[in-house]
RNA sequence: GGUGGGGUUCCCGAGUGGUUAAAGGGAACAGACUGUAAAUCUGUCGGCGACGCCUUCGGUGGUUCGAAUCCACCCCCCACCA
């Protein structure tokens, strides 16, 4: 695509401002992409990364995209994994399940993570990196000199420490390190530029602060908007439930598009899609007329997600598949097959929801029944104590969008 | 170390001896309406083939016919003081 001798300074800095919330500072990135312009060195560019939860999402990905940018423009791309803190656990705080990983976890998550990211980031001009590269190695006297750089009070600035800590929530003396431990990887890498979400910013300046520190040139702070969930209220993330992830299936992926709130659709065009400033702008007005129906923008929004993910081709066919699903209220074409081991012929209908996976217990399966969100063959089913003969072609309804054919194993 | 407050079902949060699987809200799920939007309305929301039984209110013991509720010890969180 671009080549860093290619664009001038200037031309890179429109391409790398563009939908960035904040650059602290321009100058300084102006000044450095100078630099790198007369010299050929390039920049090193940052991101930092959870070791968990290798399950990206799109929200992620909007912050992945601008490194893509970067990286088209010749800079080097450090793909920066925090396994170091991620090993050691934080058993206390209020998301304790943030229990300790193991090496093994770690580079398999690593792994995860490679077959995602490079979806978009191109693999000979990224650098992956693991903090415990040269956390480990730290000797204690290291991290006391280094805590000597940082003050209480500044770390208390963080606007969630500042909330749980007048709430009276607790804050481990680990999680109070965080900040350090992330600013002292920019030290590490010796990083240009680090990029993150406007969440980020707190632990992101730390990192400039530090390098001053340690003398060197501080890194550029870039943030990048947090896209909001499928729910409309919370920030994408994995454990709310309201992402669409990026090795979603296409009809996954445009199903979960078509379901975010109205409010979204410019959003998500703006973040989480190439379109261009031109066509946004068009796609705002198209918004604000009555006579439009904002399904039909969220349709081409969703097939644009899918083509960045899965191809042309995968968005024709998941439009077409939701279209029959939902629109035309018709059987999917592809409905997975529920196999039941069983020596009867036929079964109580319950037990086979249950061992659809759909819900976990026969209750709840007798709920859904009892609440008419169960058809067999199109026809609904009130009996909870109905048995289902065990015969092929039989096709099961659970609520809106759980089909499955049961057969005999 | 001292003093005081607190730990309830996915989350928040009532409940201070029986009628309590535990109010209310949120989330979630199902149904109606729709555009798998929002809003709204209705219902469900620990487990069990289930008018009954089992498990649950930080942990362990105890008092009682009966405990989330009372007592003892322990664990954890928070505030203030030192």
């Amino acid at each position: 695509m671009f080549q860093l001798a290619m664009l001038k300074p200037q031309e890179q800095l429109e391409l790398i401002k563009r939908g960035a919330v904040e650059i602290i500072r321009e100058q300084e990135l102006s000044d450095k992409l100078e630099r790198s312009y007369q010299t050929g060195k390039p920049l090193v560019i940052k991101q930092g990364f959870d070791p968990t939860a290798p399950d990206l999402h799109i929200g992620h990905m909007v912050s992945i995209r601008k490194l893509k940018t970067f990286q088209d423009l010749g800079h080097t791309v450090v793909f920066l994994i925090g396994d170091f803190t991620g090993m050691i656990g934080d058993p206390s705080g209020r998301s304790s399940t943030r229990n300790a990983m193991t090496r093994e976890d770690v580079v398999r998550n690593a792994e995860t993570y490679k077959s995602q990211i490079f979806r978009v980031l191109d693999p000979q001009k990224t650098v992956i990196d693991f903090n415990s590269r040269w956390c480990s190695g730290m000797k204690f006297e290291d991290v006391l000199a280094l805590t000597s750089r940082y003050t209480v009070a500044r770390i208390l600035e963080r606007d969630d420490f500042a909330k749980r800590y007048s709430e009276g929530k607790p804050i481990s003396m680990l999680e109070f390190m965080y900040p350090l431990v992330q600013g002292y990887d920019s030290v590490a890498i010796r990083a240009d530029v680090e990029l993150g979400g406007t969440d980020q910013k707190f632990n992101l300046l730390v990192g400039r602060d530090l390098q001053r520190e340690y003398g060197q040139e501080p890194q550029v702070v870039m943030t990048m908007p947090i896209l909001v969930g499928t729910d409309g209220v919370e920030k994408m993330s994995k454990s709310l439930g309201n992402y669409i992830a990026i090795c979603d299936e296409p009809d996954q992926m445009f199903g979960k598009t078509m379901s975010i709130p109205d409010t979204l659709i410019y959003d998500y065009f703006r973040l989480a899609t190439d379109i261009s400033a031109d066509e946004l702008e068009e796609i705002k007005r198209q918004l604000e007329q009555p006579d439009i129906n904002p399904m039909t923008l969220k349709k081409s929004l969703a097939r644009r997600l899918v083509e960045i993910y899965h191809g042309p081709g995968a968005a024709d066919a998941a439009q077409a598949g939701f279209e029959k699903q939902f629109s035309k209220r018709e059987v999917p074409d592809d409905i997975p097959d529920l196999l039941i081991e069983s020596a009867d012929d036929k079964m109580w209908l319950p037990r086979v929801i249950t061992a659809s996976g759909i819900v976990k217990t026969n209750g709840a399966a007798m709920r859904l029944i009892k609440q008419g969100g169960v058809k067999i063959n199109g026809e609904t089913v009130v009996d909870k104590d109905f048995q289902v003969p065990l015969r092929e072609g039989l096709i099961i309804k659970i609520g809106k969008r759980h089909y499955f054919k049961v057969g005999k194993k």
